[in-house]
DNA sequence: TCTTGACTTGGACGAAGTCCATCGTAGGAT
DNA sequence: ATCCTACGATGGACTTCGTCCAAGTCAAGA
């Protein structure tokens, strides 16, 4: 955790008591929250931040690579501090849920070069989609 | 097109004039239309339509699977009326085009037992991200 | 043609996210 | 240790995208 504080600083940052919470609430597990989760669980260490600096510390933390958007089909964005390690999610039409998955082929291989019109093709995005135990 | 329609009413749709429409914009070329876009198109031909029914009629098409909805990164949904045939897409990070491609690989099979969590996997949806050749 | 319940309407409502003028403060300068 | 100042925080208004609802309308079967 003082890893990404360290990693922050090294870039500039000024290490407010605000980025300082927001950093610990996402370091502190592994799930995937919305920006609104992050700033209820921020508000508990630090009840006077606003949503704003929420959501313009998650944009800042997403620009830097630290952070990954996970795109969710009509719902709130959610948050994903595992960007280090690569992974692609599970997601529950029902609840929302997100899991992380590590599926087994090459999907940019499988991207047939008369398929890719001249575009230059950085990266894949692969989201499964199904319904958890406690929504099927 | 009438092939949608005549779907439509096989499955006990009232052919309303505002669902008419609905399915004829999509129909009318293969492009990536967000509700709203539909909505203004729709108006051209019947200009009393309203957003409400924009809306009930898309959500109805995707539940029949006639639609897919294209989830795109923090901004209005999209709707692609390709549902019959799968495939996947291709965005352009500089100006946001999107294209259908077709890869080759199974990525729902690549999802081995043990990463399903008991989840029901129905579907895989495949993102690639890159620049286009007048982006690059 | 009549009837009826499915469909449409528009406006209020709500969730998610952005913007902006103003205030506060981290951290370098002294 | 204190001062300065530009960068960051604040909160409330605003925008965008979408849903809900009560009341009116109409497609299609009897």
């Amino acid at each position: 955790m003082s890893d990404l504080l360290d990693r922050l600083r090294g870039r500039g940052w000024r290490l407010t008591s605000q980025r300082r919470v927001v950093a610990q609430v996402l370091d502190g597990d592994h799930v995937h929250l919305t920006a609104d989760e992050v700033h209820l669980r921020a508000a508990a260490r630090l009840p006077e931040i606003s949503r704003a600096t929420v959501y313009n510390t998650l944009g800042e933390l997403v620009a830097l690579g630290e952070v990954l958007e996970v795109s969710t089909v009509g719902r709130a964005k959610r948050y994903d501090p595992n960007a280090r390690r690569p992974h692609q999610h599970l997601v529950c039409s029902g609840c929302g849920t997100v899991r992380d998955v590590h599926p087994a082929g090459d999907a940019l291989g499988d991207l047939p070069e008369a398929e890719r019109f001249g575009f230059a093709v950085g990266s894949v995005e692969i989201t499964y989609r199904g319904l958890c135990p406690a929504c099927a």
